[in-house]
RNA sequence: CGAAGCAGCACAAGCGGUCGCCGGACCCUUCAGGGAUCCGGAGGAAAGUCCGAACAUCGAAGGGCAGGGUGCUCCAUAACGUGGAGUCGCGGCAACGCGAAGGAAAGUGCAACAGAAAGAACACCGCCUCGCCCUAAAGCGGGGUAAGGGUGAAACGGUGCGGUAAGAGCGCACCAGUUCCCCGGGUGACCGGGGAAGCUCGGCAAACCCCACCCGGUGCAAGACCAAAUAGGGGAACACCAGAGGGUGGCCCGCCCGAGUUCCCGGGUAGGUCGCAUAAGGAUCCGGGUAACCGGUUCCUCCAGAUGAAUGACCGCUGCCCGGCCAGGGGUAACCCGGACCGGGUACAGAAUUCGGCUUACGGGCUGCUUCGACCG
RNA sequence: GUCCCCAUCGUCUAGCCCGGUCCAGGACACCGGCCUUUCACGCCGGCAACAGGGGUUCAAAUCCCCUUGGGGACG
């Protein structure tokens, strides 16, 4: 049996990041920045924005590889559906995956506290 | 053995396990969707966007101007600013490398500072001569002179002899160059030989420019089709005295629309589908050509096709590279080679319409050829 | 993705088209001095740049090529 699946279809679309920047909140590490809202759909949806500033596009693609791999298999921290739009920040480049992980696994912990709250 | 040069080739660490992503084929299904199996899934530069094309479209892309590009020759090519073979020049002992390499006796310009003068030389010092003061010297004035000094990145051929008041291609010999003519070789750039003219007229066209050849613009976010919400207009045909006025790719000529009548319902944004992968395609063999390349034969095509954008993550083992440290070997020594262990690393870098090149970034390896130096035979 | 443009002191800029006058000028800022009881203003002086690498040229901020780094337009 499948598990920990992360299809296309749970990719968000540009509609999707608009809705966000005027609805979402934000939660911020000094690598990665968080801006997510109540999820539309029963699944949570994730998207990646990695600019052209953070670097090549080798390097873009890796942290986006590595952050869909994290969300794969850390989705049930979250708590609930949400829409997330996980914004890369330059310094994210030089960290190894693990140290790229813990930091994902932190931000992911903040957004379940707003899960509690009732948000 | 050491140093160096050139050309070509394949690769872009490998294997196993677990979890995942994208596309296609086919099957099952509760037909929205979900699932099983199988197949395929980044590069030599995918990069920079520097050239060239294909393809699409744009006042019908007709003409002219402006503008841009290229620049030794011949060949190759769909085309090129690319490639091949040569020519000439420069660098290197050499193998070899580099060269935007047409024209400066078409024209206009430019050359700071220094210097007398920067291009048909106007004489600063100097040399020679004439005149003036009685002669000489000195001085002043007129003239001749580019051999010497000095300046500069660059100064109007070089050496010798003659010649002269002093000098000067002023004359002669040889050398260098230029222009023209003839002969021979080469498709040609050009090369070799001979002759004539004292012709010596320099540099910069990556200054304007002249000459030769080439180029219409825009670019897949091109463009075609389907088509919500909202707003309301748009299109076609016919007629026509007049053409006000308007639209046009940088400009002009030119071209088109343009007041009336009739008919039709479509245009277009979000979004979606196509364009979108069979192509100047790859491999084998044969033939032609010095080569780039061309012609033919057979075979292979599911062979990446995404769109907030797939090809990844983790674990283990092995390979390669670097550093540390400890055995060991060679050597008088400096030092060199090297096995185990530990730690770190495993390049440059990600298809986005598709090809042909160029440029830039980058890891180690293999093969072949050549040059120079040292030693031995 | 495709197509354009730009780069000069710490900052904003002039010079570039048409090369030499430029070891690059100006303003603000900074530093030192004078003036003032002190500060400010004013005056005088100083520090400081042609993005990098090649090429053309006697000579390059300027002309040509490549690289790097910025910025913009197009749905």
């Amino acid at each position: 049996m499948r598990q920990n699946t992360f299809p296309r279809a749970e990719i968000l679309k540009h509609r999707d990041f608009l809705r966000l920047q005027k609805q979402g909140k934000a939660t911020r590490n000094p690598y990665v920045t968080a801006v997510f809202a109540p999820g539309i759909q029963d699944v949570t949806r994730l998207g990646i924005t990695a600019g052209k500033h953070v670097g090549k596009a080798w390097q873009r693609n890796r942290i986006k590889r590595l952050i869909r791999e994290f969300f794969r298999l850390n989705r049930h921290l979250l708590g609930r559906n949400w829409d997330i739009n996980i914004s890369v920040k330059k310094e994210a480049t030089v960290l190894a995956s693990s140290r790229l992980f813990s930091e994902c696994k932190t931000v992911f912990l903040k957004v379940s506290e707003h899960a509690l709250n009732g948000l």
